[in-house]
DNA sequence: TTCAATATTGATAACTGTTACTATTATTAT
DNA sequence: ATAATAATAGTAACAGTTATCAATATTGAA
């Protein structure tokens, strides 16, 4: 299973999440491929999801919620979920370098990299007057 | 169920998570709870970890694995995990402020918090040679 | 100390997100 | 074409967790 072979399938759940800023679980993904493969099976995506997280073209993100969600764009970047609507927000910005740093200086083992997910409200519920 | 009553079940669950810094999962502090109630059962262990991080006497920690983990130290704080031994660190120091700031300066929205996951090597797998 | 109100429990069933299995189909290199 | 095998659809199995429920334990008041 070291090689690949191309497939309808994989390329069709790739385009949805290549197509989307939403950040979505499996699940939405399946729902999206079913309207280009109806009968597309949910373990196809699954697979796919996986298969395409384990080599880089996408990434797996863990928000802390049940299930997991995916990201089209494999480039480390920060997330902010809105804790209003729950949208999840890309930082469009270089890793913060010098957290790593902060941190070694604190702890007696090494530091590799740092995951961190912000918690905010997105610029649209910021907007809405009560 | 707003009142609560104390139960022999909840304070043995709270020593075990407070009497330990490996960070574990509801699975582990019930079998170690077991050693105390013998007859405890595995829902009362969820129950009890559920309800004592919403009310902030420990914290669930979302690690992106299978099982959620729990520390019995509701403070605030970052947390390494080894990538050779999967250990959890602690690192003690106050929460990075700075890094709030910094990240709102990219984003339109608003940045409340930040919840970080560093990865490392932990000083005892540090100081194996091979 | 008894009693009523109700939070908590043990046992177990149910649920959710994900992975594994398997016979069939599709892709690829020759 | 054909042989080798990766990928699929469909479905069962799985792990972690939550819900259900009758029985038990805790609490405050009489």
């Amino acid at each position: 299973m070291t090689n690949t072979k191309r497939s309808r399938q994989r390329e069709a759940i790739l385009e949805v999440i290549q197509g989307t800023k939403c950040h979505p679980t499996a699940d939405w993904v399946y729902s999206e491929v079913r309207k280009i493969i109806p009968n597309i099976s949910l373990g196809t995506v699954y697979r796919n999801l996986s298969q395409l997280s384990e080599k880089g073209t996408i990434q797996k993100l863990h928000m802390g919620t049940a299930s997991e969600h995916f990201d089209g764009n494999p480039n480390p970047h920060y997330h902010v979920c809105c804790t209003q609507c729950g949208k999840i927000d890309d930082i469009d910005a270089e890793p913060f370098e010098k957290f790593n740093a902060w941190a070694a200086d604190m702890y007696d083992g090494e530091i590799f990299e740092h995951y961190t997910l912000f918690t905010g409200k997105c610029s649209q519920c910021k907007s809405i007057k009560f």
